[in-house]
RNA sequence: GGUCCCAUAGCUCAGCUGGAUAGAGCAACAGAUUUCUAAUCUGUAGGUCUUAGGUUCGAAUCCUAAUGGGAUCACCA
């Protein structure tokens, strides 16, 4: 549409004798109730028309009218000149532009991206979160490299740290050496049952420590730090309390806030009091061994994150997601000091006289940050500026899109802020791509109390529900077995995966498990639906791609399709821009409509001529190339029949 | 308490860098199939865009504040 707004800069330049920048000129759709397919507001250029908005408008249209042969006609309702281009036009670009195989193929842009997601931990199978997060930044790397990017995936695992010893240490004590062969269930579901069976024997053990805290008040087993720790808690508690008896019952508000704020104490006492059960202490002795490399630790380690690698690759398969290469934290954890070195010496960094060394972003409207423990040793942040270095180093990459959830705003903030502060390479083209949280009707999903989604089985799920849907429709009867098996796979996974991108990254999103995922409306399957009728109609034609057809005129819902198919490699550069599948699910809803509307009014069949016959098939085939072009960026198979 | 994010129809969501009478889907109701796949299409009904100010020719959109919801503020990761 530059040709447009070249034309218009030239136009007010020729009538009102002023430079307007071409950004000055805001094109836009022309909506659905108006004549014409582009719309130029006017109200900004009566400045210096010194004429009304309408008089504006018509000396603006009237000149293109003139100068543009595409510009076929225009009308002005209020400020808004609406301009009609030719069928001609329209027509052309079907065939020039939309055809063609190279149709919204972004020529290499010289740039390298990484994005990084998934990061797992392997303690426990993955959830409907994780399902978030794996199908954003899969998407997210498709459209990037759809607009031109060279992109590299990448999965920094979890591998190391307290939770996977909790794992290692409940399968010790309670496993009786089962195995995935042995128990028939899935590895990374193994050892997440371990992980479980540990925080209910922790909470076990932790009862009778709580219960002579609160009402023996005997602090004995604790050392003199948590002591002062707990001692302080327990006044806090005291005084919270003392408040909320003393507060009448109809200031319920109150009332509540005070509950939420002694919970919030107990559990620090909690916190506090874990640290002294044999479990945590057990546990605890085990990561100092891992780390100092004992033989037999590090042995169940390895076996149990075997297990778990192979659990996480089937659901990464049935996902349909994958990775150019995994980083992991147990080769990355040592890693960073020597940045800390770097900062300190560049005065970015400044040293405690305990030995710990901060940051003092406090000028930036944040807070003072530990990056290094008065022992010396990484904490998370410093593992992650190490990790950023290396990973840099690996691929010196344009930008580096990190795809982890909005709870840890805050942190990615204080990395790429202490990363530009150091003047790393590659410091500006860090994106932390946050994305809200999955919760239930009942709340968040937490999974101490079992209330997670788990991946597969939700995965399962919905093949289950769309096997039945596709059967209660009778219509793969005549289907293999086999055929009907994948059909039930896209159609499920095309309805969460469709359901879980449509919606703003950012937003937060409510799932509910007993409402399934709708097949109806605007969903995957009414996209997949759409393809599978084209292809249809395209085999029952043996429709051939051909050369150019004679046809001058289009009717207003064949209009409406090509231009929409016309938009597709802007909506993909929007994607790209924005990081956000939702742009291109919603976009491709809109085409589906579209092409159903123009499916439902016009025969292509039964077409008046041979020659609209073979257009529709054209305009037809075009829509399903992009269909399936852009359910591709989203990670979404389409049919062929359904 | 500080900081950050969110708030649009009964429900789930669009609404791009300010522009026309705020749009879809689901749910409800009424219709469309001798014709290419009815997982479709057409129509009816449903709104103080959380509230109050401000900027502007013009605000759902930008600014400020309030309210509600969420996150975060560990020598955890």
């Amino acid at each position: 549409m530059d040709f447009i707004i070249d034309a218009a800069v030239k136009a007010i330049k020729h009538l009102y004798q002023t430079d307007v920048a071409p950004a000055a000129i805001g094109l836009q759709e022309t909506r659905k109730e108006f004549e014409g397919q582009i719309t130029i507001v006017t109200f900004p250029f009566t400045k210096f028309s010194r004429k009304g908005p309408e008089q504006t408008g018509t000396e603006i249209g009237e000149y293109l009218k003139a100068e543009l042969k595409e510009v076929a006609d225009f009308n002005i309702v209020k400020g808004f000149l609406n301009i009609s281009l030719s069928d001609e036009y329209w027509i052309g670009q079907l065939y020039n532009e939309i055809l063609p195989d190279d149709f919204a193929v972004a020529k290499p842009n010289g740039q390298k991206v990484m994005v990084e997601y998934s990061s797992p931990n392997t303690n426990k199978p993955l959830h409907l979160g994780h399902i978030r997060n794996n199908l954003l930044g899969f998407s997210v790397a498709q459209i990037l490299a759809a607009a031109g990017y060279d992109v590299v995936k990448v999965n920094l695992v979890n591998d190391r740290g307290i939770h996977i010893c909790k794992s290692m240490l409940a399968w010790q004590m309670f496993g009786n050496g089962e195995t995935p062969a042995s128990s028939g269930l899935k590895g990374d579901h193994l050892v997440g049952k371990y992980y479980v069976l540990f925080d209910k024997e922790l909470k076990k053990q932790l009862t009778p420590i709580l219960e002579r805290v609160y009402e023996k008040n005997d602090l004995s087993l604790f050392n003199d730090n948590q002591k002062e720790k707990i001692h302080a808690l327990l006044i806090s508690i005291d005084k919270l309390k003392a408040k909320k008896y003393a507060t009448p019952d109809t200031e319920t508000k109150l009332i509540g806030e005070l509950t939420d704020k002694i919970s919030v104490e107990e559990d620090k006492v909690k916190e506090i009091a874990k640290n002294v059960t044999s479990l945590m202490v057990e546990t605890q002795q085990m990561l100092q061994k891992w780390e100092a490399g004992d033989a037999e630790v590090l042995d169940l380690w390895k076996t149990m994150n075997s297990w778990v690698y192979a659990g996480f690759a089937e659901t990464y398969k049935q996902l349909g997601v994958d990775f150019d290469k995994y980083y992991y934290e147990s080769n990355t954890y040592l890693l960073g000091k020597d940045i800390i070195e770097e900062g300190l010496q560049k005065s970015v960094f400044f040293k405690k006289p305990d030995g710990s060394v901060w940051i003092d972003l406090t000028a930036d409207g944040l807070d003072e940050k530990l990056v290094l423990r008065s022992d010396g040793t990484s904490v998370y942040i410093t593992q992650d500026l190490g990790t950023a270095q290396l990973k840099y180093n690996d691929f010196h990459m344009d930008r580096s899109i990190y795809v982890v959830g909005n709870e840890q705003d805050y942190h990615f903030k204080v990395l790429f802020l202490i990363l530009h502060k150091l003047g790393k390479a590659g410091a500006n083209g860090l994106f932390h791509l946050s994305y809200g949280m999955v919760d239930l009707p009942s709340g968040k999903m937490k999974s101490r109390e079992g209330t997670v989604v788990d991946a597969d089985d939700l995965m399962d799920e919905m093949e289950t529900t769309a096997k039945v849907q596709t059967e209660a429709m009778g219509k793969v009867d005549a289907f293999s077995e086999e055929d009907k098996l994948a059909l039930y796979n896209t159609i499920g996974m095309g309805a969460l995966k469709y359901f879980l991108l449509k919606v703003d990254p950012k937003k937060r999103l409510l799932f509910d498990p007993n409402e399934s995922v709708d097949f109806q409306g605007h969903t995957g399957p009414f996209i997949q639906y759409t393809h599978a009728r084209i292809k249809s109609v395209l085999s029952r034609a043996a429709y051939q791609p051909n050369k150019n057809i004679e046809i001058t005129e289009l009717a207003g819902v064949e209009r409406d399709v090509i231009v929409l198919l016309t938009q597709f490699p802007t909506v993909i550069r929007e994607a790209a821009n924005g990081y956000s599948p939702a742009i291109i699910a919603n976009y491709v809803y809109e085409l589906a409509k579209s092409y159903n509307k123009f499916y439902h009014e016009k025969s292509i069949l039964q077409a008046e001529d041979e020659v609209l016959k073979q257009f529709r098939l054209q305009l037809s085939a075009s829509s399903a190339k992009v269909i399936s072009k852009a359910m591709g960026l989203l990670g979404i198979d389409v049919p062929e029949r359904m």
